[in-house]
RNA sequence: CGGGGUGUGGCGCAGUUUGGUAGCGCACAUGCUUUGGGAGCAUGGGGCCGGAGGUUCGAAUCCUCUCACCCCGACCA
């Protein structure tokens, strides 16, 4: 491309309303702008860049096995009815009506669109296994968009779909997309760990995140120091520690006067926050339950889900709380409480705790849970902290933040089940295909690979997914010798396939390189005074050493560099 | 959904408290100079101040309503 008479343009300020690295970085460089909030027009940069990542991943698909389709967007909301994620999904899904009024919905993903069309086919298990997959816009109305491309509303995911006869067969599936996704991020460069993660609105059996690994992750991983560990803090398994304090007298009310929160009690009483038995009430699928666990962790809403199959896990208003039980806000407490109570499973072993009186101003001490609280289950229902024990090896537990780019889901016979996708296996009997779903976001994708690769002066990508590969400076548009030399560059470049940047521009030297630093093109050829002798400048982005080389021999250096990234 | 903030030329902002009919930087146009790290000087073009209604002789500025965008919260009592 040369950039005289072409939709280039870059931006020397920031964005005002982008709150990212990588989201200002992207906007100044001119590949993407805001159309409304989390939702993004792709420029002619930043597309390239855009279907440079969607061509491995591509690539990648393909090799595993994949076929690609596409679906549509505009889907009849009575097929997320049948499969009961209507509901599931709730407010994230946009939802619009045609003329007659007749209920649609933008696909928030497509499980259910892929199982009716994988019905074309499969009739016989010797129809299975197979994949299919597409590259296509998703709606999610999020309550909060946020670092630009990261957690937008509207974006393009490549989604693909495995049908299998059964269990096994899923694995074997499961497996080959799995190592595609590997393939994929090693490709892109990206620092990335892989995590279990929770079901989620997919269902289904087993999750696994592919995590990029950057201070802006909105996802906390959890990972081990010392064994290969890795799980998104949602499903982390917490290991109750032994802990077991003495034995004291019978339960005493003692006076907290306007002390309400765990924080407002260490101070009042002198405790530390693992002292105290904190009360939660939960209205879980609409009853209310209270847990109770250390004053020092944080319930987890996933695994609370979980313990009791439900829907939905949310905290009730104070009122709710006070009308449907013994309770006072800020002095709750599991005894007398007139709920169902759920014990975590680190506090049965406890002795000499405080807790709320269920009455202003009040709490207990010398509380032993197995002697004076009468609970109705127990198990594990808060987060795992740093510092913790891992769970496989006893090892430290240390917290990294993580962009999810990749999710992939042994989904079973759910979606199967709810849309009568069946094969007759050898002695014509009738079974579910068993499913696999695997996404990976595109976008997010991107935006992760500049949260990763990028400096004060602007992006830095790698080769195979940059817009262009090489940015050819012309420092002097009117000198003869210097226009000439980069015009037959480019070209021989062009020739060779690798896309090459020219700039012909009237501007001066040192806008041509911040606009070549800040868009990211890896390498960058200088012609200018050089070339009265006979050479120009070589530039790598990522590296400050600047090389002067023969005109003659620059197109072999620059295909050795990309040989070598 | 709750709290806070912001909407003024393509971009970034001032002006709003104390109403008097819009300004700065960048970008843009023209000319001269300059020319290897976001040039200088000069001249100039471009905005019904998010929208609707109201108060007033007069509204970017005050009042009411509304829309959009951003931030914090929606997690522990």
């Amino acid at each position: 491309m040369k950039l005289i008479n072409q939709f280039f343009y870059t931006l020397r300020q920031e964005a005002a309303d982008e709150d990212s690295t990588s989201s200002n970085l992207l906007v100044r460089s001119g590949m993407i702008k805001k159309s409304s909030s989390g939702v993004y027009m792709f420029m002619p940069l930043g597309l390239r860049v855009l279907k440079n990542i969607e061509e491995i991943v591509r690539e990648e698909m393909v090799k595993a096995g994949s076929q690609e389709l596409l679906m549509p967007s505009l889907v009849h909301k009575e097929i997320y009815e049948k499969s009961g994620r209507a509901q599931i999904f709730g407010p994230n899904i946009f939802k619009l009506a045609d003329r007659y009024e007749r209920p649609y919905v933008l696909g928030p993903t497509h499980e259910e669109l892929f199982a009716i069309a994988a019905k074309m086919k499969v009739n016989s298990y010797k129809d299975l296994p197979f994949n299919i997959f597409q590259f296509q816009n998703k709606f999610r109305d999020e309550p909060r968009p946020r670092y630009g491309l990261i957690r937008v509303r509207e974006f393009i995911m490549k989604d693909a779909y495995s049908f299998d006869a059964d269990m096994e067969g899923l694995d074997v599936s499961y497996k080959k997309m799995f190592d595609a996704y590997k393939n994929v991020f090693d490709r892109l460069g990206l620092n990335y760990v892989i995590v279990k993660a929770d079901t989620g609105a997919m269902g289904g059996h087993l999750s696994e995140e592919f995590q990029a690994v950057c201070d802006i992750g909105e996802d906390i991983l959890v990972m081990c120091d010392e064994c290969d560990y890795a799980s998104n803090l949602e499903v982390a398994e917490v290991i109750a520690e032994a802990k077991t304090d003495e034995i004291q007298g019978a339960p005493e009310e003692i006076h907290t006067p306007n002390a309400r929160t765990i924080d407002e009690l260490t101070e009042f009483l002198g405790l530390t926050a693992d002292s105290f038995l904190k009360t939660l009430v939960y209205k879980v699928d609409g009853e209310l339950i209270a847990f109770i666990m250390p004053g020092d962790r944080h319930a987890n809403e996933v695994k609370i889900g979980k313990m009791f199959n439900a829907l939905t896990v949310e905290l009730p208003e104070p009122e709710e709380i006070e009308n449907g039980t013994n309770g006072v806000v800020g002095y709750m407490g599991p005894i007398g409480l007139g709920i169902k109570v759920v014990a975590d499973s680190a506090v049965l072993e406890r002795n000499d705790m405080v807790t709320g009186a269920n009455k202003k101003d009040y709490h207990v001490k010398n509380i032993s849970v197995s002697r004076d609280v009468k609970y109705d289950m127990t198990g594990d229902v808060t987060n795992i902290k740093e510092g913790d024990k891992c769970p496989k090896c006893g090892g430290e537990i240390v917290f990294k933040k993580g962009i999810e780019v990749g999710n992939t889901f042994k989904l079973g016979t759910k979606y199967s089940e709810a849309l009568d996708l069946e094969y007759a296996d050898q002695k014509n009997t009738l079974h579910p295909v068993v499913m696999g779903s695997y996404g990976l976001g595109i976008g997010r994708t991107m935006a992760a690979i500049v949260e990763q690769n990028s400096d004060e002066k602007g992006i830095a990508w790698p080769m195979n997914v940059a817009p262009y590969k090489v940015y050819i400076v012309l420092i002097r548009a009117s000198d003869e010798a210097q226009a000439q030399a980069s015009e037959k560059l480019y070209s021989e470049l062009n020739a060779l396939g690798i896309d090459t940047i020219l700039d012909d521009r009237d501007e001066r030297a040192g806008v041509k390189f911040n606009d070549a630093e800040l868009i990211g093109i890896p390498i960058r050829v200088t012609v200018g005074r050089g070339i009265a002798s006979g050479v120009v400048e070589l530039k790598e982005r990522k590296s400050d050493e600047v090389n002067e080389v023969a005109l003659d021999e620059v197109v072999s250096k620059i295909q050795d560099i990309i040989k070598n990234s």
